[in-house]
DNA sequence: CCAGATTTCCATAAAAACTAGA
DNA sequence: TCTAGTTTTTATGGAAATCTGG
């Protein structure tokens, strides 16, 4: 795992092991920094898993870079283990319902994962199928390979449809499974998320709830420490680690942020050919972490999005302010000669407005409805969260 | 046939401007 | 002059229809 060859190796004093930055990187047990009470706690709510018997669904809750993500994989597959000495086999399977928002992509990707075709002769189609049917072959998957599956539901509050909780939380009273059981482990960044759910999701998907608060500036330090073995000896300069870390600690200590840092910091010193990482490559690394979430975003989202985006971009800076607003109409206009500079056909308002609103959901932009008064209607004033220069530049950068 | 994307259609909200009544 | 009620307007957003790729 942490043995990757080295091919420039002469040549790069830098990194020994960047895999280690990789925020989804899952260090070994002793490496989870300051959660072992949550790390009890879920193994606790897991543990009759690794004995065959149906585990408590659990729902975690927590801001961004808490460790919620690292810690249920972590513990799922550390369940996984146990249960081999046990005889018992148990599937996990991962799903970032921001990626997969339906229910049926998310049970089409939870199938997907814990199928085998060879040896289920089960096949899960990419699309085609109607939900209960992804379903039907979900269950059988796990009834044919596993004693227990364990779903993650990452950000389970992005998905649209509260149905696949009632579905998996409740497989088992139903009948949907025969010889096998599911647990589920939500997880959350709204701590209100679970007053709008359902009763009855409530009672079966909340068996056990576990806040994950956020690292304090001591644990941050730890955790960028630990994983400092991904450079090479020495080369990072003394102020560096608390520099990261004390620019996380303003973003209520957000770890993967922390991590995302220290990673540009060195890449940036990569670039510029430096001996060591100084806590200059920090300051630029802060504002390069600033552009790539964004730009991840953006470069996520479906190709008009972008150009209603860009159209949004430019409109703002030719305008006075700096956060100044564009009306839907002004937007609109812009985004369909874009879409004539490419030469593919606009999309129709009525859509445009929805790519808007979807843009607010994922805070890019912020909406206010205004209202002009007699004669004149009501309009959408859309402003964008960040500075418009980043958002070209996302915007550019994935074509 | 299915889900997901997009389009078509349309009722609606809200507040300044206007009007009638006191 | 002040008040209460009515008019006017347009983008919005819900719902249904239609399209598309598999």
């Amino acid at each position: 795992m942490s043995d990757s060859m080295d091919y420039f190796g002469s040549e790069n004093e830098i990194f020994r092991n960047k895999e280690l930055l990789q925020v989804s990187h899952l260090p070994d047990g002793d490496r989870i920094i300051g959660r072992e009470d949550e790390l009890s706690d879920l193994a606790n709510a897991i543990k009759p898993a690794t004995r065959g018997n149906t585990p408590n669904n659990v729902l975690v809750y927590g801001k961004t870079g808490t460790g919620k993500s690292l810690c249920s994989k972590f513990i799922t597959t550390q369940a996984v283990e146990r249960a081999e000495r046990n005889d018992v086999s148990i599937g996990v399977a991962y799903v970032d319902c921001l990626q997969e928002s339906t229910e049926t992509q998310a049970v089409q990707s939870a199938g997907h994962q814990l199928n085998d075709q060879p040896e289920t002769d089960i096949s899960i189609p990419h699309s085609g199928l109607s939900t209960s049917e992804y379903y039907r072959r979900l269950w059988r998957i796990i009834d044919t390979r596993y004693d227990v599956a364990l779903i993650i539901l990452d950000e389970v509050d992005k998905i649209e449809d509260d149905d696949i909780l009632m579905q998996l939380s409740r497989a088992v009273e139903s009948g949907k499974l025969t010889s096998s059981t599911v647990g589920v482990i939500g997880i959350s960044n709204k701590v209100r998320y679970k007053d709008s759910l359902d009763e009855r999701i409530k009672s079966s998907l909340c068996e056990r709830e576990y806040v994950f608060s956020p690292y304090d500036a001591t644990q941050i330090r730890e955790i960028l420490r630990s994983r400092s073995d991904a450079f090479h000896e020495g080369v990072l300069e003394d102020g560096v680690v608390p520099r990261v870390a004390a620019l996380a600690a303003r973003e209520h200590g957000d770890a993967r942020k922390a991590i995302d840092i220290l990673r540009f910091a060195g890449e940036i010193a990569e670039e510029n050919d430096l001996e060591t990482v100084t806590e200059d490559c920090v300051d630029q690394a802060h504002e390069r972490e600033e552009t790539s979430r964004l730009a991840e975003l953006i470069s996520k989202s479906p190709s008009h999005a972008k150009l209603v985006l860009e159209a949004m971009a430019l409109l703002t800076q030719q305008k006075e302010g700096d956060d100044a607003p564009v009306t839907t109409n002004e937007a609109y206009d812009l985004y369909k000669r874009l879409c004539e500079r490419d030469q593919s056909d606009h999309l129709k308002l009525r859509r445009v407005r929805d790519i808007l609103s979807e843009l607010e959901f994922l805070s890019i932009i912020e909406q206010e409805r205004k209202w002009a008064g007699k004669g004149k209607g009501n309009y959408m004033e859309n402003r964008l969260i960040d500075d418009p220069a980043v958002i070209l530049a996302a915007c550019n950068e994935s074509e």
